[in-house]
DNA sequence: TTAATTTTAGTAATCGTTACTAATATCAGG
DNA sequence: CCTGATATTAGTAACGATTACTAAAATTAA
């Protein structure tokens, strides 16, 4: 498999990803696995993450501002970030499939992605 | 108008971005206005950028991956950003609106924003 | 003209992330 | 089980984009 080997890390990120979907930064990641392994590395962190999504086992949500957030769910789906809270929550919006479709007949050249971000309050900042 | 006063240096910046549609960067619109006044900081451009966002006169696209763009042009349209090149290129997809609306219905919180970012390759780069 | 307030230039500091390097871990072949 | 080639790591330094700070200069209302 294109001479990558095994590693404990690698491991305990993707795991911790597949357990935890609230869409953590690396940062959130690296203190939760640094708890049980003190020797752990903030850079294998954000490294084995790259790796991950180029292989296509993860997705990287870029928030508006602040870090990058993590997500291990692979469904065609949408996020939406809180400006108050910072929160992230998953949307199924399927209009965003029909909307890449209609770009895509029109485009001269190859549209590969297409990153749909909601952002505003959530319920919970929005009640006050 | 909130204890605002004038400044060359923002008059300058407002006047590059309507008159240059091409998505600049800070760094580019420094550079730019740099010729003409030597004595131009480029954190003056960062404030009167963010500053021209919150007064809604331009819109900030937050490039996947590199510096933040800046656009004059607030009619509603999305971006596509060539991973190639970088070249960033106006979208016309009428389904966005579509897609905030169906979005907005069934949504528990306030959603003020929608940013939609295409990628790929561009119709230069796609013909190589 | 004056005085309050905003804005600036210049620089330092911050944040998120990537790059570097020597040491360690993995793993295929003998 | 060794052994060597290669991948991976920890730790730290460096990086790019942006923001924060501060004293000086510009704007503006009275």
């Amino acid at each position: 498999m294109a001479g990558r080997k095994y590693s404990r890390q690698r491991e305990a990120i993707r795991g911790y990803l597949r357990e935890h979907r609230d869409h953590p930064t690396a940062e959130e990641v690296y203190l939760r696995l640094y708890e049980e392994d003190p020797h752990l590395s903030l850079g294998t962190v954000y490294r084995n993450l790259s790796l991950l999504e180029n292989m296509g086992e993860i997705r990287r949500i870029r928030a508006g501002t602040g870090p990058d957030r993590f997500d291990a769910d692979l469904s065609p789906h949408q996020h939406f970030i809180c400006r108050s809270c910072g929160k992230v929550l998953d949307m199924e919006v399927p209009a965003a499939a029909l909307m890449l479709r209609e770009a895509a007949g029109s485009f001269p050249g190859r549209l590969e992605e297409c990153a749909v971000t909601f952002s505003g309050l959530c319920g919970d900042c929005a009640a006050r």
